[in-house]
DNA sequence: GTCTATACATCGATAGAC
DNA sequence: GTCTATCGATGTATAGAC
């Protein structure tokens, strides 16, 4: 079941997320089509495994760090290790940030595990200074945007998220500005 | 020719962009399926014609603006009308601007019509002081990751949109900033 | 759980008449 | 240019035997 998932990754890795087929799936874990069946009710329900296991890699990437004292290289750290995981699969990403694939909804549970990234994300942002949604919001589009440039335009390369810790320092530069001009 | 890519851009709007099938293309222009073929060499042709038109579409919209004499203005009004065309049509961004069709590139002549976009925003963000093509990129990249953010999270709202002129001017501000320093 | 067999649908593309 | 007819490929899903 753990070890599907992890096939139809590949499939996704190397042939875009539509390239994950049952068909292919199948044959890749040296197993007929129908088969598949036993262990997801249909196709979105496998997608559905994806999101959640997904997620969890997220997860476990970023629990993994050693964030530095210093709550600014800190949220440095912390976002670095979100862009290059997701640079490194963009079929992923697609499947757990964007609406790529029609009719599909994460279940309940499924949804619960990127909640939980994304309170974690919030806490390190937090500790950096980022606390209103509105500067949260920003930085997450900051983020998610040189991830979406540089997947579209120079795939592979780092032409945009070279970048990354420069708008971090003048986001959280800026927010300290306008908290003295109050 | 011109009406069947603009009931193309219709489907793509209310079934996605995997919603333009050649049967549903011919059903809504009142022919059949294999008709097309008199139009369109083969369904990539079709897509070019739409990235093409798409791309005319936005540079229309573009240079239709009145811009203000501030470079700065100038800018956040440009910016914008970017994001509204963007926001408003989001199947018609992801053909445009990502990625999504699996072994469709552009043809050169459609592409040319995208590189007039590019020069022309690439004009009015020099005026603002906007110059090095790592500010460009960065620029563009904020940009993008608010329509990204707002289409992925939530689509027909402002969430994120709402905070365009505020990046800009931090970034603007930046950059000047920078150059001070030096 | 895994198989064979098959139903059923969708889609792009071509042949050839008019 | 538009049609009918059809091919061939691909995809999800189900039935039923083992």
């Amino acid at each position: 079941m753990a070890s599907i998932v992890a096939v139809a990754w590949e499939l996704a890795r190397s042939h875009g997320i539509g390239g994950v087929t049952l068909h292919a799936l199948a044959r890749e874990v040296g197993m007929r089509q129908p088969s598949l069946y036993a262990y997801f009710d249909s196709k979105l329900a496998l997608f559905d495994a994806m999101f959640a296991d997904g997620n969890r890699q997220l997860l476990a990437h970023v629990d993994a760090l050693r964030l530095p004292s210093d709550p600014r290289n800190a949220l440095k750290v912390y976002m670095r290790a979100f862009v290059d995981f997701a640079t490194e699969d963009p079929a992923r990403q697609a499947l757990l940030f964007q609406r790529i694939i029609p009719g599909f909804e994460p279940s309940e549970e499924s949804y619960a595990a990127a909640q939980q990234f994304m309170a974690r994300s919030v806490s390190v942002m937090n500790a950096a200074g980022v606390v209103d949604q509105d500067d949260i919001d920003c930085l997450i589009a900051m983020v998610g945007g040189l991830v979406d440039a540089q997947q579209s335009n120079d795939p592979g390369g780092h032409r945009w998220t070279r970048h990354l810790d420069r708008l971090i320092d003048m986001y959280l530069d800026d927010i300290k500005r306008r908290r003295r001009r109050r």
